[in-house]
DNA sequence: GCACCTATGTAACAACGTGCAACAAAATCG
DNA sequence: CGATTTTGTTGCACGTTGTTACATAGGTGC
């Protein structure tokens, strides 16, 4: 492989240039950046390899970046983030982070855990870094990541509301993988913050399910894509392919 | 199958079965083992689609175990350890682990990033994956593992629950083999382990099977394909068949 | 044969998880 | 502002699973 394009985004210049200077002393090309406008300018300038991406940024929320991102390519992520709960850690991967490492860190095991997502990522290669894949397609339906449309075998358009979207994208980064409500629920409340306990969310998450199961299902009564795994959470039980638009 | 296999490997037995447990209690399988040869006996006997490996592990060394399995194989791999110096942890990464998790750990954190590991494997080689819906033929019945449902001798479809297919599973994967209560019930993961003795788990099994041949045996009276053998357990005494999809 | 004991079958029940309709609250839009 | 859509909550129905009590089958010793 080419030589490794990491993107580091973090609004706190002096750690911008920390992170950008060692990892360019190691051998990597390191791209500062502070906003989502200006990541989203560097995707679609040019190949990233990786993202290095801070949680608190100003007014924006690296977690809602990341779930983004995870909705559009499939590009590896690692959170950096002085928030070291193990809560706010979940919510990281409940996002979709290949990683999560907290401030202050050593820059030796930045690197490390740098590599090892790279490496990961190069082993996988033949589908992953693939741009702009912003179209989903699972059991015949279509799901545009842009318009937030569903299209049905038929391609008769179907729309979801904000929720029933969130969740479909949540199951689409996360096929064949049983997600717990909670799980689910972390990844919605993207502001973090919040208690873990199941009692506290109630069964919202159940109503939703069935509410995306009555648009997608063709018999929600034995749903053959949202699957119950009853005593653990729901599972998408389909496969997934992301395509280019 | 859908369900994530997970090697759990650890000498020590108590921190072992606490992982299986929990891992099994949200939705996956996991299979405990506590020396490189039992890992290399599941990596030749069937899939498995990640590795928790303890750094420790008597007179062995994970971490070589690690980068023998990374010569060979691409299946990923945590590495836990009590050993939380960041030389270490960065040994971890440079042997090729994808996650290095240190001793204790929150359980629900362990499962994050388990799963954040199989989402990246996932999407990365969701062509490579295939199911492996094996339909089996016993009797004149068949069994179609992905829908869960039996179809009779005459076609019909009779739906089980999920007990029910379990405990079927378990059958149609001993054929003519005798097995106890305890085996039944180790296979469900009922309690984790071992430990139990044949009182503490009740009749369950008892009206589990009473329950399966009600629906699948002609005359549950006198079953001819799930036996009972006096003393020992049940034994599923029909040969069996089975072919791929 | 008989009495006796133990293992098993199973109906009835209880505990629990889930689907879902109906309602309430909140957000959105004109 | 009211109208409409979306989202969360609640109660109930239903299926599943484990427990219990009792009936029955199988075995043993007499």
């Amino acid at each position: 492989m080419a030589i490794p394009r990491i993107l580091v985004v973090d609004d706190d210049s002096e750690m911008r240039q920390m992170m950008t200077q060692f990892l360019r002393q190691n051998g990597t090309i390191a791209l500062p950046a502070s906003s989502e406008r200006e990541v989203q300018s560097h995707l679609d300038g040019g190949r990233v390899d990786l993202i290095l991406l801070d949680v608190m940024l100003g007014d924006e929320n690296g977690l809602q970046i990341c779930r983004r991102l995870r909705e559009e390519q499939d590009v590896p992520v690692i959170m950096v983030s002085a928030l070291s709960a193990d809560h706010q850690r979940m919510a990281g991967y409940a996002v979709g982070a290949d990683d999560y490492i907290t401030k202050p860190f050593n820059p030796e095991l930045l690197l490390a855990r740098v590599k090892a997502v790279l490496s990961r990522a190069r082993r996988s290669s033949s589908l992953v870094h693939r741009r702009n894949t912003k179209t989903f397609r699972f059991a015949g339906w279509t799901y545009r990541a842009k318009s937030q449309e569903v299209l049905s075998p038929d391609n008769i358009q179907v729309a979801l509301s904000q929720r029933e979207t969130a969740l479909l994208q949540v199951l689409l980064a996360n096929p064949h993988i049983p997600l717990t409500r909670t799980e689910i629920a972390v990844a919605f409340d993207v502001t973090g913050s919040t208690s873990q306990s199941t009692e506290a969310m109630g069964r919202s998450i159940d109503v939703l399910v069935g509410r995306l199961r009555s648009k997608i299902e063709t018999n929600p009564k034995a749903p053959q894509i949202l699957k119950t795994e009853r005593g653990v959470g729901y599972v998408f039980s389909v496969d997934v392919t992301a395509e280019d638009e």
